[in-house]
DNA sequence: TGCACGGGGATGAATAATTT
DNA sequence: AAATTATTCATCCCCGTGCA
């Protein structure tokens, strides 16, 4: 067990066993000759020895304060070594960031993994499943540098930090074989009388239209659940199901397997894609260089 | 959460003692 | 005579503690 001792006297007398000299270890501590006087006295009491004797205009150590060097230079030497702020990050240096995402959210991170490639070769991307909404351990452990998901509501855990990246809203998409397609709208009654595919990368049995639905006490029928936003419209081909799916991705994908998009005939919350981190690692100068490159890259 | 209190450290001035 | 260390005194500030 440590005795009760300021630091901070550790420090004089590792300086004065060096300079072997009141006045210049108080110019090293920046403290007046006085103070370090003080400084010393106190040393000398809670020490209990004399530790420095003045022989010839010399501070000489005592034989304790000499043994006690052995351990207390060393030892304050390797505390400035190891408190010596972050190193800033390298970006020339070859780095792996990893990053959760859903299949959705990875689809989503196609430009951006294309602008870290191009500017930043050194940088190596590894995108992996995010295998729960919020992996607050992984992103506090390192495993994860980031997860990119995506949400409808303020977050409340308090362990982790969010970036916005964009919002977007939810389209409902049907065949164009299916009898609602020539609609122009879609009425409450035609969207409660179909049946529907889930989308449910989480294992949930219910989705945000099923909640938002729950508020009138209505519920639809789901026939099939997915895990995946990017196989969903696939399943739409030759069936008579509905689809309610992130508009950014339904509008590319509608072309190519025939689809027709319409407005919910519901509110829906816009959905919000966000980077996450967690709160311990905010500091820490890998991940602030990621997040500016990040924000960079959202205002293009 | 805000507050007063006290201990302890730092400061500057003044001074004594000692060395060079 | 100049430089250095040690000491005393008054004062300021910070911080931990206990209390409301």
């Amino acid at each position: 067990m440590l005795p009760n001792i300021d630091l901070n006297l550790l420090k004089l007398f590792s300086s004065l066993y060096q300079t072997a000299s009141v006045s210049k270890t108080a110019q090293e501590l920046n403290l007046s000759q006085s103070a370090c006087s003080h400084a010393l006295t106190r040393l000398r009491q809670r020490l209990g020895d004399e530790l420095f004797i003045r022989i010839d205009n010399e501070m000489v150590p005592s034989i304790f304060a000499q043994q006690i060097a052995q351990s207390v230079i060393p030892a304050m030497q390797q505390l400035s070594a190891g408190l010596k702020p972050f190193e800033p990050f390298n970006s020339s240096k070859t780095t792996r960031f990893t990053i959760a995402t859903t299949d959705y959210t990875a689809w989503c991170l196609k430009p951006l993994v294309h602008y870290f490639n191009a500017h930043y070769p050194q940088i190596n991307l590894q995108l992996v499943s995010l295998e729960q909404r919020t992996p607050t351990e992984a992103l506090q452990d390192g495993r994860l540098d980031f997860a990119c998901g995506f949400t409808h509501h303020q977050e409340k855990n308090e362990s982790i930090l969010e970036h916005d990246w964009f919002e977007d809203k939810y389209v409902t998409a049907i065949s164009n074989q299916h009898p609602l397609a020539k609609q122009k709208a879609l009425t409450l009654d035609d969207f409660l009388s179909h049946t529907h595919i889930l989308i449910a990368p989480w294992n949930e049995t219910k989705g945000v239209v099923d909640s938002m639905l729950a508020k009138t006490k209505k519920s639809r029928k789901v026939a099939i659940t997915l895990p995946h936003v990017l196989i969903a419209p696939y399943y739409l081909q030759h069936s008579n199901h509905l689809l309610t799916l992130p508009q950014a991705y339904a509008v590319q994908i509608a072309e190519l397997l025939d689809l027709v998009l319409l407005d919910p005939p519901l509110n829906i919350p816009n959905y919000r894609v966000k980077l996450y981190l967690h709160k311990t690692r905010q500091n820490d100068p890998k991940l602030t260089w990621f997040v500016k490159q990040f924000n960079q890259f959202i205002t293009l």
